[in-house]
RNA sequence: GGGCGCUUAGCUCAGCUGGUUUAGAGCAUCUGCCUUACAAGCAGAGGGUCGGGGGUUCGAAUCCCUCAGCGCCCACCA
């Protein structure tokens, strides 16, 4: 190897390695003897570029699988896309729109050849991306939801729910996303505070039979100035006025008692409507009066079918009014609301107008006001599939960390609606029922099926259609909700809906562990376990890993509008991906926020480097063959032996639990600390000296197993350094070097190195105060004794000539503790008097503070009597240390005040 | 409206089946060092009484109640 720099620079080494683990295969996996580890990727979108999201995200899961591969595991990470449909048409409309082109002026296939012109320009730019993250997918299993093995699969399930009775058409209440001009699920509205207007508004009463005597109920009755009677409905959508078709009061409202068995005139509209009687109205909200329109509201629509209304829809798709309103044709549904206010207000129909608060729904997708909309749609019955999913959560047979997710879980489960999975969209799957006429009734059927041929064969086998021919069948126009394939996604990769029961769905699935964001617990995990269940039999995955949602560190939400998210790939360039993905692990537990700062990827830098010059150290020394191995060298040998072992174990504990930022944190500290400032310092040679053979051996050999516990976390800079570690291959990679495993560690030795550590810093922290230079080796009294295998060590590292145990007080020393043992160092110069005395009775007043506190715990027999023993036995330890330790700092006192 | 979670050094977080020397880590800060691995560094130091209040207990950051603030999820009050 070359001259190295000083500084790593990560630019030179990233590319060419990942180029060589790809070259190699070395990320490809096939069956075999081992046991599996399988991650597949929640697929991001087609067309999606690379946020701090996924970097996130795919860091955790690079790590994981990188881990498992080196612990043996046939590891796999299967790569893939989504085809989003309602994220990529809307995309692709857009697109189109700037080229004047409106999607109602093509054709279905002219608009699915644009869709995949920019599928195919657009796509998988995201998976070229993670690539310079790192991520060691098996490129040659990209997925892509909508290719042809996965759409096959798709309509196979569709087939099969259908004939299962699972899956339904249905007029349902949907919500309608008038820009896509299409349904959506439940789960894809999101709610906003919206300050909007209650509008009042007079209904007269239809054929007035008042006969100008006043009775009890005159004092709620409006009148006007003909006095005409009215009641009045509050409102916040007044344009939806032409739907009306009841006005509905609930039967125990005194104040409405008159308004009963009536019928009344809808506003401008003229219509003559029944008022009806019903609970479901809150009698204190408003006037108690509520305008009921069946065909545009969720509730009026129940209220509708429970008393026999007829239904006048009077929006058209695009959200703007239709014929059927028979007035403001044509008119946006916002535009129409601002004018009938308007000419409500002209015709004194309008009471008054309220400021009011109130949610709105929109489309997460195109961010449009979302319109309850009566339609024919095709459902999935959930309750089946909420009663095999729910266990297996809740007995942890599936393990989601972190664990409150389950309680969401649940909680959604108990609580399922059905499924709308059709969408009125070209870009997805399309639904494979096949309508035809029926010739006996004249009435419209339809088949499901898996072909068009296999759909028309049905057809033909049906009394009277015998002689039906492919253009008699009509294929349903819609397409299916991008999760209703995203479900089968861990099935599917493995190809085990079409060929179930194959070698790779044997071996691969479940898969170990998904990592993804909450925010889609019940659109895709809780579906993709029901799937898993319904199609395999099995659970997919035995672990759920919840990440976060990266913030800035304002706390604020990434976002483009604010601006505040970073482009992942100018990270990368500036810090290393190493620097990248170690400042993104560095502050994210499971299922916290994490708040992301350029911060965190300096300090990913800086620990490269650090490793960086500790290889350029080691690296740098001369052998020499004959040399004898020092006391010293043997002694730090052991110690690292022991501590790298109960870090090891540490690790793998905190594996475990999926606390990736802490494990990280702790070989962070094995590295920088334990093994940079510690132990190298203790075997490193003098200047210019060469150092023994065993010793070098033994310390590449730490440093080869430390680049081992580092790699899944770092993976290039790992790489780059063990390749140079020792003489190696082509076709070699730390990728497959096992994952360092711990033995028992000594804990007496630790203890005892923790103690020299401690009287080391002690010694320093003097030098330091005193403004000694390192160089100036300095004498060390110990009043009393310190283990004999340790005075090396000490010597070496806090530079002491000498180390005078079971020494004298010496008062002109600088004195310092360590536990109850003190120490003296003999000064060139005198001692600041003034500070030592200062020094001391702060120490000797925080000991007597807490002598207090522990003498009055011992004094209190209810103590004594009944905390166990063990834990009286420490607080007289504590008191006997602290008098000690009192004596000490007040003979140290009394000598200086002489 | 219901449910869940959070509030510990300047920042981000551990600790919370109550007791392990009157709370730990990383970063940041301060002081001194360009000591031939690393100034993207080395050595040393300071800093919190655990959101407020009440309770249980011999003993509470750790359990209970309550108040306040923050966040998330779910829900059909027009």
């Amino acid at each position: 190897m070359k001259e190295l720099a000083t500084v790593y620079n990560p630019a030179e080494v990233e590319d060419k390695w990942y180029a060589y683990w790809v070259d190699h295969k070395m990320f490809h996996s096939e069956p075999d003897h081992r046991q599996p580890y399988t991650i597949v990727i929640p697929p991001p979108n087609v067309t999606g570029v690379l946020h701090m999201g996924h970097m996130l995200n795919n860091t955790i899961q690079d790590i994981l699988v990188r881990r498992a591969r080196m612990q043996g595991f046939n590891a796999l990470w299967v790569p893939g896309t989504d085809h989003a449909s309602i994220a990529t048409e809307t995309k692709v409309i857009k697109k189109l729109a700037d080229q004047g082109i409106k999607k109602t002026d093509l054709t279905r296939e002219q608009f699915l050849e644009h869709a995949w012109d920019w599928t195919k320009t657009h796509g998988g730019i995201i998976l070229q991306q993670l690539r310079k993250l790192g991520a060691s997918c098996d490129w040659d299993r990209t997925a892509f939801t909508m290719d042809e093995s996965r759409s096959k699969a798709v309509v196979k399930v569709f087939c099969d729910l259908y004939d299962k009775g699972l899956i339904y058409r249905g007029l349902r209440m949907v919500n309608w996303d008038p820009e896509n001009r299409t349904a959506i699920s439940d789960d894809e509205v999101y709610f906003v505070d919206e300050k909007s207007k209650l509008y009042y508004l007079r209904y007269y009463l239809a054929d007035d039979d008042f006969t100008g005597e006043t009775g009890a109920e005159e004092e709620v009755v409006h009148r006007d100035a003909q006095g005409r009677r009215y009641a009045v409905v509050a409102t916040t959508r007044p344009e939806t006025i032409m739907g009306d078709t009841a006005m509905c009061i609930n039967p125990k409202d005194p104040k409405n008692t008159w308004l009963k068995g009536k019928k009344v005139i809808v506003p401008l509209v003229g219509r003559v409507v029944p008022v009806i009687e019903d609970r479901y109205v809150e009698i204190d909200f408003g006037t108690g009066c509520l305008k009921v329109t069946p065909a545009h509201d969720k509730n009026d629509n129940m209220l509708g079918k429970k008393h026999n209304l007829d239904t006048i829809d009077i929006f058209n798709e695009d959200g703007t009014v239709s014929e059927a309103a028979g007035m403001y044709v044509g008119m946006d549904r916002f535009d129409c609301r601002k004018q009938i206010a308007l000419d409500l207000e002209a015709a004194g129909l309008l009471e008054k107008v309220e400021d009011y608060d109130n949610k709105v729904g929109f489309s997460e997708r195109t961010k449009v006001a979302v319109e309850p909309r009566l339609s024919l749609q095709w459902f999935v019955n959930m309750k089946h599939f909420a009663e095999i999913s729910l266990a297996p959560v809740m007995d942890d047979i599936i393990r989601f960390v972190p664990e409150k997710y389950k309680t969401t879980y649940r909680g959604w489960l108990e609580g399922i609606q059905d499924w709308c999975i059709s969408r009125q969209l070209w870009w997805g799957h399309r639904i494979p029922a096949y309508y035809y006429t029926e010739p006996a009734s004249g009435e419209e059927k339809f088949v499901v099926a898996e072909s068009a041929e296999a759909a028309l064969a049905k057809v033909q086998a049906l009394p009277g259609c015998e002689a039906f021919t492919a253009a008699d069948l009509r294929q349903d126009e819609g397409a299916l909700d991008t999760w209703f394939s995203s479900w089968l996604w861990p099935i599917t990769l493995f190809d085990g809906i079409n060929n179930p029961g194959n070698p790779e769905i044997n071996y691969y699935y479940p898969t170990a562990t998904l990592v993804t964001g909450p925010d889609i617990i019940f659109f895709w995990v809780a579906r993709m376990i029901m799937a898993g269940y319904e199609y395999v039999g099995k659970e997919p995955f035995k672990n759920v890993y919840f990440t976060g949602i990266v913030r800035d560190k304002l706390g604020r939400k990434m976002s483009k509008q604010l601006g505040n998210s970073p482009d992942p790939l100018d990270l990368i360039a500036t810090y290393g991906a190493d620097g990248v993905r170690m400042g993104m692990m560095l502050s994210a537990p499971a299922g916290n926020d994490i708040m992301f700062d350029d911060q965190l990827c300096v300090q990913g830098r800086n620990f490269c480097n650090k490793i960086w010059n500790a290889f350029r150290l080691i690296k740098g020394w001369a052998v020499d063959e004959a040399a004898a191995q020092s006391d010293i060298n043997r002694q730090a040998i052991e110690w690292f032996d022991a501590r790298l072992s109960a870090t090891i174990d540490e690790i793998n504990d905190l594996f475990d639990k999926f606390r990736i930022n802490e494990a990280l944190m702790a070989v962070y500290r094995l590295f920088w600390d334990e093994f940079s400032s510690w132990y190298l310092e203790m075997v490193k040679p003098a200047y210019g000296s060469p150092i023994d053979r065993p010793t070098l051996d033994a310390t590449i050999d730490y440093f080869d197993r430390l680049l081992r516990l580092l790699h899944p976390f770092m993976p290039f800079i790992t790489e780059e350094l063990w390749q140079h570690l020792a003489p190696r291959q082509d076709g070699d990679t730390i990728m497959f070097a096992a994952m360092p495993e711990a033995k028992a560690a000594d804990a007496q030795l630790l203890a005892r190195f923790e103690l020299a550590k401690e009287i080391i810093s002690g010694v320093r922290a003097v030098r330091a105060k005193k403004n000694i230079p390192a160089k100036e080796a300095l004498k060390l009294n110990v009043l009393g004794q310190i283990p004999a295998d340790i005075i090396a060590i000490v010597s070496k590292l806090a530079n002491i000539s000498e180390v005078d145990q079971d020494a004298e007080k010496d008062v002109a020393a600088a004195s310092f503790m360590v536990g109850t043992l003190e120490f003296n160092v003999p000064l060139a110069s005198a001692i600041d008097v003034d500070a030592e005395v200062a020094r001391l009775t702060k120490e000797i007043a925080y000991l007597e503070g807490f002598k207090t506190s522990v003498e009055k715990k011992l004094a209190n027999e209810r103590f004594t009597a009944n905390a166990p023993a063990a834990v009286v036995e420490t607080e007289r330890k504590k008191l006997s240390d602290i008098l000690q330790k009192l004596e000490a700092n007040r003979a140290t006192l009394a000598a200086l005040s002489k």
